[in-house]
RNA sequence: GCGGGCGUGGCGAAAUUGGUAGACGCGCCAGACUUAGGAUCUGGUGCCGCGAGGCAUGGGGGUUCGAGUCCCUCCGCCCGCACCA
C-alpha cells in the first residue's frame, strides 16, 4: 500500500500526545483566539458520525488560526451530570459516577482517533467536585445578589441591606415582583398591619428579627426559593424548566407535564430580559437563533390599565398592547386562575364559575393547546367600570386568557382583536365599532393604520398617536401607565434528582442559608437507592446525616441543580481549569476573553445559550469578568441524518424480492444493516450471514442479477441499522479522510443525510496528494529546483481561495479547491519541494496526520512540526496571465472569443473589440450603442 | 396565524459586491490495462437537436446591456413560536 494511513495516524497521534503538541498557555505577546465546541453529554451509545461534524469544523479553524500565529484556546470537556446516567443507576444500582466515567473513557478514545487538537490538560467535567465547587460558588454569588434597576446591574445583597438600614425601602429600585409583599406570611409581620404594600422604614427593618429580614431579602435575591407554579413531570419525578418542555411533554422521554405549585429554587433571569435582548445586537449569530431568543423573551410594549370592580374595593389590572382601543372595550376576561375570581363572582354565578374552573384545571397543557379553536367561557356576574366612560363592563372568565402572561386579565376589544371578537360572537356580547369606515361585522380589524372613531378624545387618530395620548391620560389620572411586558419567566433552578450539583445551602427552620466557605464543600452524599423517598422527598433526603460532607443547621438542601447549571459557565473554567482559589483568575479571563467562535447545535437556543448569557452578565455586573456576552460568533452545525436501506420479503416466505419487482408481490418492508449494502445493492451472501433467520433466505433479483434496496432518510438509530460509526471509518479510510469527507459533504450549517458512497473520492484525493512526492515504488522523490510559473499559479490560486474561504467559514469549498490544486499539480507532474511544503500547510488543518508525515519528509525533520508552520503568503503576481480569452457578447449573447493581453485597460479592450473583424460581422450594419467591459470577465456590446 | 430559512443535473453541491450557471466529488456510460477487482488510468456526462443552434437555477411577472443572485407575486419544503392580550 502506498499511503499507509493507519501507520501514519497511529504514529502522529502518539507523538502529539507525547510532546503535548496542543498544550496552550497564556502569552500576552500573541493575539488570542478562542474556539469552542459545545461539550457533549457522555452517553452510553458513544459517538456517531454526526457528533464530530462540528468538532471537525472547529478543529480546522483552531489549526488554521494557529498557522496564522494566533495563540489558540481549543478545549474539550464533558457535561457529565444528567438524566440517563441517573436512570441507569435507578435500574441497576450502579453509581452514576461509574457509568459516567466509563462513557467518558469511550468518548475520549473515539475523539482521539479523529486527531483533534484539544489541549486535554484543560478538560473539565461538570460532575467533578473540583469543577462543581465553583458552580456552587457562582450559585452562592447569585443568591447573594439583587438587581438594582437604577444602576441597571446586579449588586451584592449587602448594598441592599445597607439601603434598608439607612432609608428602608425608600429609594430602592429593585427588580422584584410588583406584588411581592402579598406572598409574605403576614402572621410573621404583625407590625406591618393590613395596609402594608411593600414599603417599610429603616426603623421597621432594624426592628425585624433575622427570620423576618431573611424572608424579605428572599424576594430580592437573584437566586431565590419560593412557592411557584412549576412544570411537574410525575414520570421523571422532577420539575422542569420551560425550555425542557416541548408540546406540553418533557423533552427527554416525552412524558406528560402538569402545572403544580411547589416550593422551588428559581433564578431571576427576568431581571435581565432587556439586556438579554439588547446583547443580541452585539453578537454575530444567525438571525434564526436571535429570533428564537427574542421570541422567548417576548417583549411587548403597551400599557397597564386599572379597572375598578363595581361594588368591591378592588381593582383589576390588565395589560394591553393596544391601549388606543380602550373605548372599544365591551367586556373583560380573566384567566380561570385569576386571584380575584372567587372574590368578585356573584352568588348567582358561583356554581357555574366553579364548574368552569374545575373543568379547565382538569385539562392538561396539551389538551388546552389542542383545543384552541373551541371558544369557552363563563360570566362571573361581576362588573368593572370603564376608566374613562364609567360604563359597566361585564367580567367573564375564559381559558383563552393565560394566568402566566401579563396580569392574567384582558380588556376585551372585539372590534380590534379576533379572539375577543370570537368570544363576543359566541356569548352574544356587544361588538362596538371604534374604527372609521371599517366593517367589523365579519371579523375584527387588527390593523394599526386605521383611524379611531367613537373614542372620545382619540377620535380621528391612528394607533401610534392615540396610544401616546391615552397613556398620558391614564398616567395623569393615576389609573394606568405605559408598560413593557416580557413573556419570559424566571427559570426554575431545582431538580428532584441525585445526579446533579448539590446546593451549598442549609436550613434553619424554613429559611435557607448559604454555606460559608469555611464550612467546606458539599459533595454528593452516598445514598442506598437513587429513587425519591417514600414521602416524595428528593433522593438526597435518603442520605444519613453522617454521609454528608457538610451538615449544618436543621438540614441540608435536598434538591440538586438543573443540567444547565454546569454548562452556563464552563467556557470560563477552560481558561484556568486547575485554579483551586477561584473559578478562574481575572488575569486569564481577561486574556482569553470572549469565545471567538462557538460551534454547536441550534437546539440549545432557549436553554444553554440563554442561561450562559445570563450568568455571564451577572459575573460581569459583579466585576468578576470583563465582558457581558460569552460567545462573539456562533455557527450552528446541522444534524447528520442516517440513510437506511430496506429489503422486501414476500409475506409468509423467506424469499426477498428486489425493489424493481416488489410491486408484483405482497411484501413486507424490513430494515437492513447499511454495512451490507453498497450503492443500494445488497450483498446477498453477507445478508444471509447477518441474522440467523435469514440464513436460508432466497432472492428474486433484477435483470442485472442484483438485489436493489430502497432507502429512506431517518435519524441515526440502532433501530434502523443505519448508524455510521467514526471508528469503523477511521479504520477503513483513516481519520484524515473522515475529517475531509465530513467537511466536504456540504455546508456545516445544513442538515444532511450521511452517505458513505462519496468517501472514496476524498480518500483518492489524499492518495493523489501522497503520490505527488512518491514514485511507483512508494519512494519519496522531490526536486529542489525553482518552482515553475504553472506550479506557482496553481499553488497560489489555492492559497488565495483556501484563505478566503476559511475566513468566511466556508469549510466545504476549501476541500474542492485543494482537490483542484492536487489534480493540476499531478497533471504538471510537480514534485517540487517548495510547492509541496506550502500545499502541505494548506492541507494540514483538514488532514493533520498525512500533512505532518509529509512535512517531516519534505523538511527532513529540520523545521519542527507542521502545526507551527506559518500560513503560506499569497502572491498575486503568480496568478497574472499573459492572455485572457474574452467572451464577446452582443446584447447579452456570447458570439465569439477574443484573446487579448490581460493587462489591457477596459478602454483598450473596447478599442480592440471595435476594431475586430468579427464585430462588424455580428453588428450586421447596426450601430454600437455602448460597450461594457467587465475586467477579465466579459465584454458586452449593446446594439 | 406569526417569525426565520430554503427551492440549481440522477445525487451531495459550487457560483464571494448582478458578469461565461452546474466548479469539485459521487453515480452513470465508453475505452485502456488486465483478466474475476468494490483496483487504477483515459475520455464523456443538464435538457432538446445529426447540426448550426435553442432551452435551462420551483411557476409567473418586473428592473438591467446582462439576474441563480435584486424587486413583486404565486407554489412547495424545513425550522422555531403558537389563544402572549
Amino acid at each position: 500500500m502506498d499511503y499507509d494511513f493507519q501507520e501514519i495516524e497511529k504514529k502522529w497521534q502518539q507523538r502529539w500526545r507525547d510532546s503535548k503538541a496542543y498544550k496552550v498557555t497564556e502569552d500576552s505577546s500573541k493575539q488570542k483566539f478562542y474556539v469552542l465546541d459545545m461539550f457533549p453529554y457522555p452517553s452510553g451509545a458513544g459517538l456517531h458520525v454526526g457528533h464530530p461534524l462540528g468538532y471537525i469544523a472547529s478543529d480546522v479553524m483552531a489549526r488554521y488560526k494557529r498557522h496564522q500565529g494566533f495563540n489558540v484556546l481549543h478545549p474539550m470537556g464533558y457535561d457529565s451530570f444528567g438524566l440517563p446516567a441517573e436512570q441507569y443507576a435507578i435500574q441497576t444500582g450502579q453509581h452514576p459516577a461509574i457509568t459516567t466515567e466509563k462513557n467518558i473513557a469511550r468518548y475520549r478514545e473515539q475523539l482521539d482517533k479523529i486527531g483533534f487538537a484539544y489541549d486535554w490538560d484543560r478538560e473539565v467535567r461538570t460532575s467533578d467536585p473540583e469543577y462543581y465547587r465553583w458552580t456552587q460558588w457562582i450559585f452562592g454569588l447569585i443568591f447573594e445578589s439583587w438587581y438594582n434597576k437604577d444602576t441597571d446591574k446586579a449588586e451584592p445583597i449587602s448594598t441592599l441591606i445597607q439601603k434598608f438600614e439607612e432609608n428602608g425601602t425608600y429609594g430602592v429600585n429593585a427588580h422584584i415582583d410588583e406584588d411581592w409583599y402579598k406572598e409574605l406570611d403576614m402572621s410573621k409581620f404583625p407590625f406591618f398591619g393590613e395596609h402594608f404594600a411593600g414599603d417599610f422604614t429603616a426603623t421597621d427593618w432594624k426592628s425585624m428579627n433575622e427570620e423576618q429580614q431573611q424572608l424579605i431579602l428572599m424576594h430580592f435575591r437573584l437566586a431565590y426559593i419560593a412557592d411557584s407554579v412549576v412544570n411537574w413531570c410525575p414520570a421523571l419525578g422532577t420539575v422542569l424548566a420551560n425550555d425542557e418542555i416541548k408540546d406540553g411533554k418533557s423533552e427527554r422521554g416525552g412524558h406528560p407535564v402538569v402545572q403544580k405549585k411547589m416550593r422551588q429554587w428559581s433564578m431571576r433571569i427576568t431581571a435581565y430580559a432587556q439586556r438579554l435582548l439588547d446583547g443580541l445586537e452585539k453578537v454575530d449569530w444567525t438571525d434564526n437563533i436571535k429570533d428564537i431568543q427574542r421570541n422567548w423573551i417576548g417583549r411587548s410594549e403597551g400599557a397597564s390599565v386599572f379597572f375598578q370592580v363595581d361594588g368591591h374595593n378592588a381593582q383589576i389590572e390588565v395589560f394591553t398592547t393596544r391601549p388606543d382601543t380602550i373605548f372599544g372595550v365591551s367586556f373583560m376576561t380573566l384567566a380561570p386562575e385569576h386571584e380575584l375570581v372567587k372574590q368578585i363572582t356573584t352568588d348567582e354565578y358561583r356554581e357555574a364559575v366553579e364548574q368552569y374552573i374545575t373543568s379547565a384545571q382538569l385539562k392538561t397543557e396539551r389538551d388546552r393547546q389542542a383545543d384552541v379553536k373551541n371558544v369557552t367561557g363563563q360570566f362571573t356576574g361581576a362588573y368593572v367600570l370603564h376608566p374613562f366612560t364609567g360604563e359597566k363592563i361585564p367580567v367573564w372568565i375564559g381559558e383563552y386568557v393565560l394566568a402566566g402572561y401579563g396580569t392574567g386579565a384582558v380588556m376585551a376589544v372585539p372590534a380590534g382583536d379576533q379572539r375577543d371578537w370570537d368570544f363576543a360572537k359566541k356569548f352574544n356580547l356587544p361588538i362596538p365599532n371604534i374604527f372609521e369606515g371599517v366593517d367589523i361585522s365579519e371579523k375584527a380589524e387588527p390593523s394599526k393604520d386605521v383611524k379611531l372613531a367613537n373614542s372620545d378624545f382619540l377620535n380621528g387618530m391612528k394607533c401610534k398617536q392615540a396610544t401616546a395620548k391615552v397613556i398620558a391620560e391614564l398616567e395623569a389620572r393615576g389609573i394606568g401607565r405605559g408598560k413593557i411586558n416580557y413573556r419570559m419567566r424566571d427559570a426554575v433552578f431545582s431538580r428532584q434528582r441525585y445526579w446533579g450539583e448539590p446546593f451549598p445551602i442549609y436550613y434553619k427552620g424554613d429559611i435557607p442559608y448559604l454555606l460559608h466557605p469555611d464550612d467546606g464543600q458539599v459533595t454528593l452524599p452516598k445514598i442506598d437507592k437513587f429513587l425519591p423517598t417514600e414521602d416524595g422527598e428528593p433522593p438526597l433526603a435518603r442520605a444519613k446525616k453522617e454521609d454528608w460532607s457538610v451538615w449544618k443547621g436543621d438540614r441540608m438542601e435536598y434538591n440538586t441543580m438543573p443540567g444547565w447549571a454546569g454548562s452556563s459557565w464552563y467556557f470560563l473554567r477552560y481558561m484556568d481549569p486547575k485554579n483551586e482559589k477561584e473559578f478562574a483568575s481575572r488575569e486569564k479571563v481577561d486574556y482569553w476573553n470572549q469565545v471567538d467562535l462557538y460551534i454547536g447545535g441550534a437546539e440549545h437556543a432557549t436553554g444553554h445559550l440563554l442561561y450562559s448569557r445570563f450568568w455571564t452578565k451577572v459575573l460581569f455586573d459583579l466585576g468578576y469578568i470583563g465582558f457581558d456576552e460569552p460567545f462573539k460568533k456562533m455557527i450552528n452545525q446541522g444534524m447528520i441524518l442516517g440513510r437506511s436501506n430496506h429489503v422486501y420479503r414476500i409475506e409468509g416466505t423467506n424469499t426477498f424480492v428486489t425493489a424493481e419487482k416488489k410491486d408484483e408481490y405482497k411484501t413486507q418492508q424490513l430494515y437492513v444493516d447499511i454495512n451490507l449494502v453498497d450503492n443500494d445493492i445488497l450483498d446477498t451472501e453477507a445478508f444471509k450471514k447477518w441474522l440467523p433467520e435469514y440464513a436460508d433466505a432466497e432472492f428474486i433479483l433484477n435483470d442485472k442479477g442484483q438485489y436493489t434496496c430502497t432507502f429512506a432518510i431517518d435519524k441515526m438509530s440502532k433501530r434502523w441499522y443505519n448508524v455510521a460509526n467514526p471508528d469503523d471509518l477511521c479504520e477503513k479510510f483513516g481519520a484524515d479522510t473522515l475529517r475531509l469527507y465530513e467537511m466536504f459533504l456540504g455546508p456545516v450549517e445544513q442538515h444532511k443525510p450521511w452517505d458513505t458512497k462519496g468517501i472514496n473520492g476524498v480518500h483518492n484525493f489524499l492518495r493523489k496528494y501522497w503520490r505527488l512526492s512518491h514514485d511507483k515504488g512508494n519512494k519519496f522523490v522531490v526536486n529542489d529546483n525553482a518552482p515553475t510559473p504553472a506550479e506557482l499559479k496553481s499553488l497560489h490560486t489555492a492559497i488565495k481561495k483556501v484563505t478566503e474561504d476559511l475566513n468566511r467559514f466556508s469549510w466545504n469549498t476549501v476541500v474542492s479547491t485543494m482537490m483542484i490544486c492536487v489534480n493540476e499539480l499531478t497533471e504538471l507532474k510537480c514534485n517540487n519541494r517548495e510547492v509541496l511544503k506550502q500545499l502541505t500547510i494548506l492541507l494540514s488543518p483538514y488532514a493533520p496526520h498525512i500533512a505532518e508525515e509529509l512535512w517531516e519528509k519534505l523538511t527532513e525533520g529540520k523545521e519542527g512540526s507542521v502545526l507551527n508552520a506559518p500560513w503560506p503568503a499569497f502572491n498575486e503576481s503568480y496568478l497574472v496571465e499573459s492572455d485572457f480569452e474574452y467572451p464577446i457578447s452582443f446584447n447579452g449573447k456570447t458570439r465569439f472569443f477574443l484573446t487579448l493581453p490581460v493587462a489591457m485597460t477596459p478602454a483598450e479592450v473596447e478599442a480592440a473589440v471595435r476594431a475586430n473583424e468579427n464585430t462588424a460581422k455580428y453588428l450586421d450594419g447596426k450601430e454600437i450603442k455602448k460597450v461594457i467591459v467587465v475586467p477579465k470577465r466579459i465584454v458586452n456590446v449593446v446594439i
